[in-house]
RNA sequence: GUUUUUCAUUGU
């Protein structure tokens, strides 16, 4: 049985989800009986593949089947129905589950935590935050950031910073991750004042800020259309080491594009391109827009040419 | 000591 699980195992890492069903159905007839690690294997497996249902349908039958369901079982079975933006489905089998006396674990905790975020819903997902706590877990950083930046992508800037204060209190140390995230919140939500006050608050933590920090704060102040703070920063992160990637130039060809100044937009992105740093389709289409925007209309179709003579197909 | 589960930050 060791033997079939490794195997099934590596067809689906493999990406071979039928050759890892052939042996599943093999076990079957066989004189190996399947177990219940047989059955996660195989349900994490075709979830990972987006084989939702496939899943579902073998998770389904394993009770009848004489293996029950653990809470390996349940993780991954959330883990599918969230990906696939089942939530719905989700909750009732918690439930469910908690009845049958299967008590979810820090990971069962963290899967829906992070499955509710990416589906936008952050109430549910701050629900389980508090009966993560009550159970007696404690939440840990990564936790804490999903749901950070879960809130952050919804606009609730205010909880999202009541929960930073969380993790301070709780003594936990915020990362660099943790910061960009909420840096990228404020920012996001037109609040350049408070991004930049993180930026000096983690600076004061003793965390280097990286590119994707300053590109954060580079957008913070391009939403609020100040183009000389986000050239100051642009700068300021050479000064201090950091070179501007394709992402800097994108958040600053759109700034530039947004005020009508598609020239100096374009001379950017030749600068860019003299750095090395190779425009992809999001630079050029950035850089359309503003081309489009200013009605230089043979210039865009000259530019789009560019893109797919360096084989980009334009969308 | 050998098999299975989740995981966070930036651009159109």
């Amino acid at each position: 049985t060791r033997t079939y699980n490794t195997i099934i195992n590596g067809y689906l890492k493999a990406g071979k989800s039928s050759e890892a069903l052939q042996m599943f159905e093999e076990m079957q007839k066989g004189s190996c009986s399947r177990d219940t690690i047989t059955y996660n294997t195989m349900i994490m497996g075709l979830c990972k593949a987006g084989k939702v249902n496939d899943a579902y349908g073998i998770f389904a039958a394993m009770e009848h089947q004489g293996c029950s369901p653990d809470v390996y079982t349940y993780n991954s079975i959330f883990y599918g129905l969230l990906k696939v933006h089942r939530l719905a489905e989700a909750l009732t089998l918690f439930e469910v589950k908690k009845t049958k006396g299967c008590s979810p674990d820090h990971i069962t905790y963290r899967t829906l935590i992070n499955g509710f975020c990416i589906a936008g819903n952050a109430d549910q997902a701050l629900q389980f935050l508090v009966d993560l706590k009550a159970s007696g877990h404690v939440p840990d950083l990564v936790t804490y950031s999903t749901l950070i930046n879960g809130l952050c992508k919804v606009g609730r800037m205010d909880v999202a910073y009541k929960l930073y204060e969380d993790v301070l209190e709780q003594k936990f140390v915020p990362n660099l991750i943790t910061m960009n995230t909420l840096l990228n919140g404020f920012g996001k939500d037109g609040q350049f004042d408070r991004a930049h006050q993180l930026f000096a608050e983690l600076k004061d933590m003793g965390i280097r800020p990286d590119v994707v920090s300053y590109n954060a704060l580079i957008c913070a102040a391009g939403k609020v259309g100040n183009t000389d703070a986000a050239f100051q920063l642009l700068e300021e992160m050479q000064c201090a080491g950091c070179s501007p990637d394709v992402v800097t130039y994108s958040h600053l060809i759109e700034l530039l594009s947004n005020s009508d100044k598609a020239g100096q937009a374009w001379d950017l992105f030749t600068q860019m391109e003299k750095r090395g740093r190779h425009p992809d389709l999001v630079s050029y289409n950035l850089l359309l827009a503003g081309l489009v925007k200013a009605s230089r209309l043979d210039d865009a179709c000259y530019l789009m040419e560019e893109a797919k003579r360096k084989g980009l197909t334009p969308d």
